[in-house]
RNA sequence: GCUCCCUUCGUCUAGCGGUCUAGGACGCCGCCCUCUCAAGGCGGAAACACGAGUUCGAGUCUCGUAGGGAGCGCCA
């Protein structure tokens, strides 16, 4: 029977870093078996759901490729299936309404502390003697009240849990609405959901949530539970240690591949292999190799995989990111060079595409100014002659190629008895502003004839000014 | 406090009783290449949390200790 995974967060916010890693391992696995993925919204916490938290996590799924085969589904669409479901329980005596107040649930917790046993619910309405009309009554799932629920995880292993240990929990409240732990339960059981992958915070709920599988008579399907990811500093993963939000990595200029690869390795892996292609992700992924301890985020290997997958990606993709680069940061992409000239020139030195973007500025429009310490280092009094040398060879160069300008570049380096390097460097600075870019020949290329010239004139009185 | 989980270089990890003087990757350091920056190549420093036990033999199995994490909501 082919899986059906799904991935169901809730949209109170944006999508968060490691929930993505859930949904790619639950996407993963079900393209792995041929199985299928499905996408549900909990949104039953009517307070704290918005949709502009459903739009950040419908794009940014949608931005790292992870389709699903169904939905998104929203638990609020189905309040009328839980209601239902709700109504058989409570008939078959396997739920029961709860007439206690907050106060006294408080004092029961206080209580429970005080003697040093866990903090839950005592049951005493469970009888149904309590009935009283002053309160709104919550709906309370029935637990066994001994033996024991066993787990057997697909990532954690054998995992007993003692039903003593278990309260009642409650499974709507008192407004008639049905809470997160037995809507779960109601849709991946309507849902034939057969692998439920999720993080572990969720163990500790997956005991009671068997129990009301069993309850509705239908079979639990199977559990892996994914470790947490952590920040740099082995702390809950937070803003303090960067973007948490995925769409934030779009607009910093990370490739869609290249966070996946990152995240599926983070908690996952395939021998020595660092570098995944989509389609080995889809190939190779499977959760007998899912690493049973916590991770920590480091963004400065997610920077190495971003520039290896920069490196690997397709011209098309490259132009089509630069071009929305340059565009967001008001530089216009037809002022200069054909984008598949920049892409070529600057993909082995960029980590990033707004990295990418920036090195890119000098060949669509005039650099601000030059950067003080290069110029300082580059643009000396020594360099006047070679400048004056290269302006007026390249003022009457006709074949503006690469191979071209770099034999200019040369022979004026041989004319003045100097290193390439004595030649280049100046260049480069007047060229760019900095001394740091593409070889020399592909740089000219790149700045073009008509600013190549104002700029080498450009420098040169740069080179005066700072003569005197 | 109680329940559950986790523990190999700083970080991600390989390791599924002998092949481990513990391998790879990021980062770091050095060298090479070189017109700069990268990329690339070569080399280096860097780890089995601790203690018992099982076994001829333990990073690998068991138990304890320590440390870390999660859960204990009319949140999901």
């Amino acid at each position: 029977m082919p899986p059906r995974t799904r991935f169901a967060p809730s949209p109170t916010g944006y999508l968060h870093i490691g929930s993505v890693r859930t949904a790619l391992y639950a996407w993963l696995y079900a393209r792995r078996h041929g199985g299928e993925y499905i996408l549900r919204i909990e949104d039953t916490d009517r307070e704290r759901s918005t949709q502009e938290a459903v739009d950040a996590i419908l794009n940014g799924l949608d931005w790292l490729g992870l389709d699903a085969d169904e939905g998104p589904i929203y638990q609020t669409q189905r309040f009328g299936r839980y209601r239902e479901v709700l109504d058989r329980l409570l008939e078959q005596d396997k739920a029961y309404r709860c007439y206690c107040t907050r106060e006294e649930i408080d004092a029961m917790r206080a209580a429970a502390m005080d003697k040093g046993e866990k903090p839950r619910y005592d049951g005493r309405c469970r009888s149904g003697d309590r009935v009283r009309g002053d309160v709104e009554p919550v709906v309370r799932f029935k637990n066994p009240l001994s033996g024991e629920v066993v787990l057997d995880d697909l990532v954690k292993g054998r995992i007993v849990f003692d039903n003593a240990e278990l309260d009642d929990l409650i499974i709507a409240r008192s407004d008639g609405t049905p809470t997160y732990n037995f809507t779960v339960v109601v849709d991946d059981a309507d849902m034939r959901i057969t692998h439920v992958i999720r993080g572990d915070d969720h163990v500790n709920n997956t005991p009671r949530q068997i129990n009301m599988f069993r309850a509705l008579g239908v079979e639990p399907p199977a559990y892996a539970h994914l470790p947490m990811i952590h920040g740099p500093d082995g702390a809950k993963l937070s803003k303090r240690h960067g973007a948490v939000n995925v769409l934030e990595y779009r607009a910093m200029g990370f490739l869609p591949q290249a966070l996946l690869n990152y995240l599926l390795r983070l908690g996952w892996s395939h021998g020595d292999q660092e570098i995944f292609t989509l389609e080995e992700m889809q190939r190779l992924f499977d959760l007998d190799k899912v690493s049973r301890s916590a991770a920590s985020f480091d963004p400065m290997k997610l920077l190495w995989v971003n520039q290896q997958h920069i490196q690997a990606a397709p011209e098309e993709q490259l132009v089509g990111l630069l071009r929305g680069q340059l565009e967001a940061q008001g530089v216009d992409p037809a002022s200069g060079p054909p984008l598949e000239l920049t892409v070529e020139a600057l993909r082995e030195r960029s980590q990033t595409i707004l990295e990418m973007a920036e090195q890119a500025h000098c060949y669509y429009e005039e650099y601000e100014e030059l950067d003080e310490k290069s110029a300082k280092a580059h643009l000396r009094p020594v360099a006047r002659e070679v400048l004056v040398d290269l302006r007026e060879a390249f003022g009457a160069l006709d074949d503006w190629s690469e191979s071209a300008t770099q034999q200019v570049v040369e022979r004026v380096a041989e004319g003045r008895g100097v290193k390439l390097g004595k030649v280049a460097q100046p260049l480069r600075v007047a060229l760019t502003g900095r001394a740091a870019s593409p070889g020399i020949g592909v740089t000219l290329v790149l700045v073009g004839k008509a600013r190549t010239l104002e700029r080498i004139d450009r420098a040169l009185r740069y080179v005066d000014s700072r003569g005197q």
